[in-house]
DNA sequence: CGTGACTTTGATTGGCCTCAAAAGCGGTGG
DNA sequence: CCACCGCTTTTGAGGCCAATCAAAGTCACG
């Protein structure tokens, strides 16, 4: 496993994120009270808790490769991670962009289906995939969670799908900061940290890292965004953006 | 339900397709065996079979709308289903395509995130969700090809964000053609039907039926395929095709 | 045989990619 | 503290691909 190869950052199991922040994550369908009206998500997390490794990983580390056998599940807990598919000319599109919080690389076939790299240092708590398959089997409850939590991703996959076929880069651009607005823990000044480059964005998006920037400059000039630093976006009014995002192709 | 709105051609139990023909449905990292050799998709299959009702759904007939309440899962007897999403224009896109022996309407979330609407009179039988999720708690086996059958989901939607973003109008179109060599049935010369219009085509790959018709065209042009009737395309050179799909933007 | 839906083809426009270079930012070492 | 270097981001100019608008052609069906 790449993990350990990295910096073999076992922590002990007790230093493993307890029950875990659920601060976040509500793809469109929100995470319905399916139990109780704790989310999906959290369910499954207390449930793999006992089994995580946590491990480091730095920037540009792959975390597993398409075609490897499946072997683990992937809760991150710090740092950015993207899982991306290649075309056959090297070109990259990123499927899934994975924040703090977020479980990834739940695959239930043998073998993954795309590759997942941190696009900064992260950490990243890895389950055995054995183990966890066998406690889904043993809890139907926990089973449905996790049915819930696969049918968010697909919904999200399909309101991606939306986005590339149909809309324009300012559009798709101004619909990513609503997400990560959504999606992103804010600063103190409420700006957004934005954990991934402008190449991460465009590879997201379908776009060039040129074109995002473009997108970025024309909100800005319109006053919907400012641009505090570097990987920083304050979203200054979010109804401009919002029409921005409707505006059609 | 819509179903039964339509024409009440509820077929006594016995009539539902019994074991159906799993003729199909192989997604990129193929049915795994994992289970003695039999893919998921047939193993799901055989369990709802008993609770399935069958109707008629005539062309352009929703199943199902997006926001509703999820309550049933579905397979397709004969026919074609689209599974779409809306922009706030109306601009639609074709999230996913169902073919005759696939499930589809798999949600385990609440609500529906999509709408599924028939592309041609069509044969659809539906599972009622509370009985079907039942069966599924009772037997982690079947649970487990649930999953396989979800993330295959997941896999293809992923495939279809790479075609989506990075490639031509040409590779596109390329690369359906060999999609639905894959997935459809062939005619006794080898010809496949293609059970859709060019605008259903254009609204799956992001284009226009313009755009389609000129990449048939030229792929016709170039020898690589025939096009003898309406809705039905000749894969005379799959190389040539093949290559068209990888000649990236 | 007429009608309507679908498909093909053509001409034009515009948006995004490409190539290129400058500007900003963050680190490192003198 | 400042000079330098690499990396990321921004800005610019030009070209190409696909959308758009328009019209002719084809097919199924009543």
């Amino acid at each position: 496993m790449q993990l350990s190869a990295d910096a073999p950052t076992r922590w002990p199991q007790a230093r493993v994120p307890p029950s875990p922040p659920h601060h976040r994550t509500a793809p469109p369908p929100a995470p319905r009270a399916a139990d109780g009206g704790v989310p999906p998500h959290a369910i499954v997390l207390d449930a793999l808790q006992p089994i995580g490794t946590a491990a480091r990983v730095r920037r540009g580390r792959q975390i597993f490769a398409e075609g490897e056998p499946a072997a683990h599940w992937y809760w991150l807990a710090s740092g950015a991670v993207q899982v991306c598919s290649f075309a056959e000319d090297g070109k990259r599109h990123v499927a899934e962009l994975v924040l703090p919080g977020d479980l990834f690389g739940l695959e239930a076939c043998a073998r993954r289906g795309a590759t997942a790299e941190a696009a900064r240092d992260a950490v990243v708590v890895s389950y055995p995939r054995a183990r966890a398959e066998a406690l889904v089997d043993a809890d139907p409850r926990l089973a449905r969670a996790f049915r819930e939590v696969a049918c968010g991703r697909l919904h999200h996959a399909q309101a991606c799908l939306l986005r590339l076929g149909r809309t324009s880069a300012l559009a798709r651009v101004a619909s990513f900061l609503l997400e990560m607005g959504e999606r992103c823990r804010r600063a103190a000044d409420g700006a957004v940290d934005v954990p991934v480059t402008r190449d991460d964005i465009a590879d997201y998006l379908g776009l060039t890292s040129e074109t995002v920037s473009r997108a970025l400059t024309e909100l800005r000039r319109r006053g919907a965004i400012a641009l505090p630093a570097r990987q920083s976006i304050h979203l200054a009014d979010r109804a401009a953006i919002a029409s921005a995002k409707d505006a059609g192709r």
